[in-house]
DNA sequence: TATGAATGAGGGTTCATTCAT
DNA sequence: GATGAATGAACCCTCATTCAT
């Protein structure tokens, strides 16, 4: 495996992988058997050690490929002189927008299961965490030296703000909160958008 | 098991849920084996089946046992009078409390992990959070009404301060966000208090 | 499998490795499968491994447990006085009994199988080699000492008479050589005995 | 494969055989892949069963192509002439420089294995040794009647030195045995010699 | 001729569950 | 009640063999 490789073998690789995200998500990494991926991706189970070194590695490629990281990354350095007013709405549609992927809504069912029992998954859903509150609390640095926001530590605001719209998709989509589900999106936005735009208002 | 058990035979069925607690949260349901849970239970493996149907059953009597519904319920009916100035902090330190609660922390792991996968977990968190925000609603709705916040939809006021805080706690205890394990708890709650209340401050 | 075991146990376990060893013997170490050995137990073949880690593990125990070591050592160290007209006879009848039992058979059949592609097992049989001829050299160079062989190297001269005795008992009975089955053992021993004697007789 | 066939095919044929011998040796007929024979040939697995019905084809095949039969055949019946006290030790070097040559080395390793678990191969291995047998005890059976060697059974005489010598060079360089790697060759050769001829040496 | 993807049978191993003791 | 030997199903994985290309 370590040779180059055709593209047709890349491709067969990736059916492979795109057939077992599914199972994964729904089964675990346990409960999945290389049965269950083998019938989702129409391949015989063993075709799986063709292009992969076991079951593990398989979930890991799975997960490298699928990883939502570049996705999760809004550009918002280059937005530094869109006020909070307007971009505030456009993160959370923006977010929005990534969760509703079915690959992120997958990936991110897996990495959140394991994360309960494996450091190495809890490393990355944390390393994704960052990649979203990194960006967001240096446009929110910009916004108080500008005077659009009031003096406090931005990490804490983009914390703050991003837990409480991440959980709430978390619990809506995956968790199938029904409470959750009977509220709309944009409802939901305006006020988050308003109570954060009010807590940090300049004095 | 239909018929009634003395009380040392119940005593046994929960030494053994104790037990097994920590095993299924450590290594998930398909992971943990009855040998596991008879070692750290100080047994042998096949007496699991003299108190539990089976495995599942040990799982769901676990969950069921120690399901945190009851210590998640602050009093907050009798604290009215409070004003969200002094009960916001408060809110927070016993949340802090519950989630440093070993047996806590087991069955979050457990229930979240489980929650990616069956809508049965799934239900059973939402049940928790439910009772965690309907009271806190409750209380806002009465602050709204005495005139100490301004008018807004309690619920989604409370849903946005939970799910901030929530998972801070997540992320820092079960997920080891380093970024978040390095922060100060007070200061976190001091800040989140403060953006509250400036958010919904009466106008 | 670090605890005191009970009498049971252990006789369960070496009836496993009786059964076992001829399998071992006429498939070698990768053709026995668990199922061979467990028909010839007369147990399920998942029952191994309650009571060896793996198949190596068992396959090492039978090994361990039947090496024909000890059977191997002749009490040479006593029979100094005894000359060597009566001592060759003697061990000569004494390795046609090793070779004709059982388990040294197929111990020996599984060794030599093995010797031709893993050093270690090389090693055990060297060691069993060694076991044999070290202390016939001492009788050997006792006898010179005492003037009843000629001068020469003892080493030499056991290794030389062991191994045409040895080779015709492994060609007779394991090579199953009919050139070899059809000479007497007697003949042999008489023939072998005599060039011996007249080839290192004392000047 | 039974219409005839270009040289080309029997040339490729032969490259395959040559590199699966080593294999076959190092790890034996189950565990040799065709995939580890297809490597060592640089060819893919596929193509085997284009020149072999099946592995075993190609293991039995390899066999008869590089069985030492020949090899192994010394001409002694043009050397009735020279005596023993010669003779001995030009046939020990044979000896020796047959147990050099790698495809020896490596088609006894895989004949003796197979020899301890299908009577095929110990057929195969008698064969050989009686190839090595029957023209050295002519021979011997003309020194005798030449009054250069006494009176006796000549095929004894010569199973004795040669399982010696034979077994000899199999633990020194087949089984590794340090003691025998210690050993001179030619100390060892004029030793053997030695006794053989006071053994039999004419009264 | 040659490739290597694909299959499917069967291997070693694990483990929930049962049951004689 | 309590044990742990015993089973059998199902797991992951390997690999000889086939076959479309």
């Amino acid at each position: 495996m370590s040779k180059p490789q055709s593209n047709e073998w890349y491709e067969r690789r990736r059916q492979i992988m795109e057939a077992a995200l599914p199972v994964f998500a729904e089964k675990g990494f346990k409960g999945a058997t290389n049965k269950d991926i083998g019938e989702q991706a129409g391949i015989a189970p063993g075709l799986i050690y063709h292009y992969f070194k076991s079951k593990e590695d398989l979930f890991n490629a799975c997960i490298d490929e699928f990883l939502p990281i570049d996705r999760v990354r809004l550009p918002l350095e280059t937005m530094i002189d869109v006020p909070p007013q307007q971009l505030l709405p456009l993160l959370l549609q923006g977010l929005n927008a990534i969760f509703q992927e079915p690959k992120f809504f997958l990936v991110m069912r897996i990495l959140i299961a394991e994360t309960m029992r494996t450091a190495e998954a809890a490393s990355r859903l944390n390393v994704i965490f960052k990649h979203l509150v990194d960006p967001f609390a240096a446009y929110l640095q910009a916004q108080i030296a500008a005077g659009r926001l009031r003096e406090g530590e931005p990490v804490l605001m983009a914390q703050m703000f991003l837990s409480s719209v991440a959980l709430f998709f978390i619990r809506r989509i995956i968790g199938q909160d029904p409470v959750l589900q009977a509220m709309d999106v944009d409802e939901m936005a305006r006020f988050v958008t308003g109570a954060f735009l009010r807590a940090f208002a300049p004095d």
